[in-house]
DNA sequence: GTCTATAGCCTGATAGAC
DNA sequence: GTCTATCAGGCTATAGAC
């Protein structure tokens, strides 16, 4: 069984100063690259709690207690492949806000580079999303980034807020949470009915602007807001 | 457990044989009751994907052969638990709905009791609405219910567009997607992120009205309509 | 319908040689 | 850091006695 490890995280940075170090280091982190991206292959295919070390391992051409270098149990790739997502999401959730008007606008145009995201990365948003794997729990290093995730959408809301996009009830903790049901519920029902289609073309995801919209028309400007 | 006492008032009362095969097949029943609760006590706590027919027999102190007398693989097992949830879920919408005025009211009450039993039957609901189980697909007997039910909720909003309840345009394909998204978010978030929390307290199922209030703003009736 | 026994796989993880 | 060898267990499913 697990022996319910601490769930480290493994990509250890060592001090390395001389040159050779370097390189040694380079070739590891490409090394766990491979290995994180053959765990997501084998996730696709088995469902994310049917991920094996073994399969990894031989779909990779090594024997599997090569991976334990890498990784100190299965616990400890789960980890490290929730935290390469999470910083995922919240890169491109900023990247997307960032390239538009701060407020309203931001929040939609990264909300929808993070749903993009998710079909395109379906078994990592599970693992972030839901909770597939029993006995798997993300770190606090590895769950840090979906808490910086979520802090950066709130602001986006109180923004959004003081340029009288929205009343401010919106930018509340209820106001954060009914906008986490309405993208939860694209993204979900998108998922389970029709995984394969395009964002674009998606029944549910389609109607993403659509339930923003409705999010907005949830906290109306009072007569006198800007 | 109790099944044997049964067993054994009963055995001296049985007449001959008629009686007698319809007390076999009652049992027989009982014992997939207890099959299928067993299995979902595991589920509970190994994950949906994590049954096992091994534990299942263990708990129930027979032997995991004996399991193939009552179905003949693992599939079917899921399959049993997949017809059942549904049916159940779909027997909730009706009685619940039965019980209010038909259109907008009926569909409140239908949608809050499909919830509050998901709540109490949380790995079933899962198996119904995600696809935790790489592999497995419900039989189309298996699916009977789930088609019925979504046919009930076209149903209701049929039925509440006529009485003016909502704009004609709500009862469209799109219509029942963007409920279908509102309700799968409220449930989904609730259940990824505060499983334990009754319908009245949870941060996402007290959200259940506004989420369909919002339902009913997306399609205001239009000038003239009743 | 229950059991024992077992086939034929799989898994995560460790020890220790090279 | 890679390997072989192995532990110690898990699993689904089948065969056949009773």
């Amino acid at each position: 069984m697990m022996k319910d490890d601490e769930a480290a995280i493994t990509a250890g940075l060592a001090p390395a100063r001389p040159a050779g170090l370097d390189r040694r280091r380079r070739r590891r982190e490409e090394t766990i690259n491979e290995i994180l991206g053959t765990a997501v292959q084998v996730m696709t295919e088995e469902g994310v709690a049917g991920l094996s070390l073994s399969e990894v391992a031989r779909r990779m051409g090594i024997q599997p207690p090569s991976l334990y270098k890498y990784f100190p149990s299965k616990v400890a790739l789960y980890d490290a492949l929730f935290l390469r997502g999470a910083q995922e999401t919240l890169d491109a959730f900023s990247a997307a806000a960032a390239e538009a008007e701060p407020g309203w606008n931001a929040l939609v145009a990264g909300t929808e580079a993070v749903i993009r995201l998710g079909l395109d990365h379906q078994v990592v948003a599970e693992l972030l999303n839901w909770r597939p794997v029993p006995g798997f729990e993300p770190s606090p290093q590895a769950f840090a980034p979906s808490v910086e995730f979520v802090h950066k959408i709130a602001q986006q809301l109180e923004i959004a807020a003081a340029r009288g996009e929205l009343d401010p009830a919106a930018a509340s903790e209820e106001g954060l949470a009914l906008l986490s049901v309405l993208i939860a519920g694209v993204f979900s029902q998108q998922l389970a009915n029709e995984p394969h289609a395009t964002f674009q073309q998606g029944r549910y995801t389609r109607l993403t602007s659509r339930v923003l919209e409705l999010f907005r028309s949830a906290y109306p400007l009072k007569e006198g807001e800007q």
